[in-house]
DNA sequence: GTCAAAATCTGTAACGATACAGTAGATTTG
DNA sequence: CAAATCTACTGTATCGTTACAGATTTTGAC
């Protein structure tokens, strides 16, 4: 053991000592002694000289005075370094969590690089956040368990969606970084890989490149909700699709058309809308569709929101679920399901997407390789 | 001018030989000549000694190397300090400008203690979060015109809400605090107030400190609602309020009580749930209330989500909205009106609330009065 | 009992920014 | 014309942490 027992005791209870009086000018000179030989003119002291002040922040140099070991090897026995006594880690442990220390974020950050942070980009719009909502929910889940902090980066629809991701890879805002609403083609992926950055996408691309994920079969949503209104009776389908420019707009698509052929069903046109247009315009055209010649006996809507405008269309036509037409949503909320039960509801978990997104972009960050860091969920009839 | 018109123009042009070959050798030693006399062996060279790489991410030291300025006057140069030459000033903006230059925040975290960050504090309960998106979307809007970020600390319902504030107080986490569902003794509220501690609340509390909050006028709301009941002739009304530990509770309450007498209404009791309790329970609740002895006509919802359970609850006794019975409801999205347009809304603006408790926190960091900081917004006749 | 290896512990420098206390030279003052 | 003042700029120390390169003591081998 490199110190005595005795001078062990008399350190460790220095800072109630401190507290009391000022016994430090008697104790320094004797505690420089005691360090042997080994100290030049330069080093007339050590380097937790000051007794740091009782109700400022502890930090490593707090630890360091009160053990009366180095602020190295104090910041060591905190990591665990294999080069640190045990019973030194212990002692250094239990004094670090009696006075509640915290390492400070900022010192970390400038030396390491490494921010701790994950970095969430949120479309401003009205549309996407009821979706987002519930992902922040599940990160937060999961970021809870660790040292990381979520903060959200938001840009606007009217500005270039590149914006801040080039902000936090240029800025170094973030460790890795979650985004939503993906394209098959999305530049977004395409600059962070490029640069090696951590990410990601709540969707999958078809760009070639390997990347974490997590993605609701949406096909198979599709794919089963055709089955169900066939299942119905009904022949004539029409889906309210995402906006063609997102990766799942190709996947529901498929889904939907695999479905129509496997289940003998045809496809009523509905292209004057998608997800992203406002419910009222959804509305106008699905009552306008309904209106029209041969309209369609079944409906497939590809999230809750929509579902309702089309719910509202309907019945602006004179027709009645479940004795007109059939109707198969994503769902979001619950709220669909109290006021028209008839529509038959299929689960997208947001939250564990969340959840998943968070674990799959701190696992990257650590190393793992993306190709392990794909996940998919499926949908789940409501009740 | 401290330095000749021609060592400027060399140096400025420093960034472009450097990125074509080593000429640090031969310029850097006549720069130091250049200096003067008044170094000292300790200070054989200049700060800014090395050229920085032209990949790495520029620093002040970058600047200071391409412009021949100090570090120190680059600093201040880019905060506009009195000191520093308008054309000095100038130049470094312009350079900064081309470069890229980000102050990097753990630098400056670390050196003033300002982290440059407002964390909202946000129950991860499903039931709330639906209301703090909205939030999220109004406060991210403000601090984008900002150097702040937002950084999200989530707790659950089942540890103490005094946690994470706690947690940014202890870590220093943030510069400032958001927080919701206030309570009239709100012990966050307390305790911030004690540490001096810049934050605000969503609604206000009863403890006679001031203190920044915004605050939706549910009292009004509640009046109001209880005016329109009785304008369409109902006369027994229910109310679902929100949990009685919340300060809004008490003005819904008061302004729903100073309505019945004003406007000669008389109250149904409704105390078995409130709108903390599931959408389920809620419409248990509200179809037990309808079907019994003397059922209410007009009902008044805290909130859009209990609306549409209340909706529920009243259909599956076997009444109908308009005809039997009139609904007035705070509403947070506009599902609601599509599906039961009877339901009379008014609308609380929670991207609103956002962006007034963003303005409102960063005021107070920046040492604004907290009696300025107050705001009250007000229920909106939806269409 | 000597010497090398192993086990523990250590100080210094650095990350990037800013507060502070200067300094050099130009300009004004008496 | 010397002293004081002003202008414009500067280096050092520091925030809290960790990488690195020692330093000291203990252990073990012979």
């Amino acid at each position: 053991m490199p110190l005595s027992h005795e001078s062990y005791i008399r350190r460790a209870n220095l800072w109630g000592l401190l507290q009391a009086n000022a016994v430090l000018a008697t104790l320094r000179p004797e505690y420089g002694k005691a360090m042997g030989g080994g100290m030049d003119e330069k080093h007339k002291s050590r380097q937790a000289t000051l007794p740091p002040s009782p109700n400022e922040r502890p930090t490593l140099k707090t630890i360091a005075f009160m053990t009366g070991l180095g602020i190295t090897t104090v910041s060591r026995a905190l990591k665990d370094a294999p080069d640190i006594g045990a019973e030194t880690k212990e002692r250094v442990r239990l004094i670090a969590a009696q006075v509640g220390y915290h390492p400070n974020r900022a010192g970390v950050r400038l030396r390491t690089g490494k921010t701790n942070v994950i970095s969430l980009i949120l479309s401003l719009e009205e549309e996407f956040i009821g979706l987002t909502s519930p992902m922040v929910v599940g990160i937060s889940e999961i970021l809870a368990t660790t040292q990381y902090h979520l903060v959200i980066t938001p840009y606007s629809a009217r500005s270039d969606p590149l914006d801040p991701v080039r902000y936090v890879l240029d800025t170094g805002a973030a460790d890795g970084v979650i985004i939503s609403r993906t394209e098959p083609k999305d530049p977004r992926v395409a600059l962070m890989m490029q640069r090696n950055f951590p990410f990601g996408t709540h969707g999958r691309t078809e760009m070639g490149l390997v990347h974490p994920y997590h993605d609701f079969d949406n096909e198979r949503f599709a794919y089963d909700a055709v089955r169900m209104l066939v299942e119905r009776g009904r022949r004539r389908i029409m889906l309210l699709h995402p906006p063609p420019s997102l990766s799942y707009h190709m996947h529901m698509r498929t889904g939907f058309e695999r479905g129509l052929r496997d289940f003998g069903a045809t496809s009523v046109p509905f292209n004057t809308v998608d997800l992203d247009n406002s419910l009222a315009d959804i509305r106008a055209a699905c009552e306008e569709a309904m209106r029209g010649p041969d309209p369609a006996d079944g409906v497939i809507s590809g999230s809750g929101g929509g579902a309702v405008a089309l719910v509202a269309g309907i019945e602006a036509a004179g027709l009645k679920l479940a004795r007109d037409i059939d109707m198969v949503s994503k769902q979001s909320n619950d709220f669909l399901q109290w006021l028209r039960p008839e529509v038959i509801t299929l689960r997208e978990d947001f939250r564990l997407a969340g959840r998943e997104l968070a674990k799959a972009v701190i696992a990257r960050i650590e190393g793992q390789p993306a190709t392990e860091l794909q996940t998919l969920s499926f949908p789940v009839l409501q009740n």
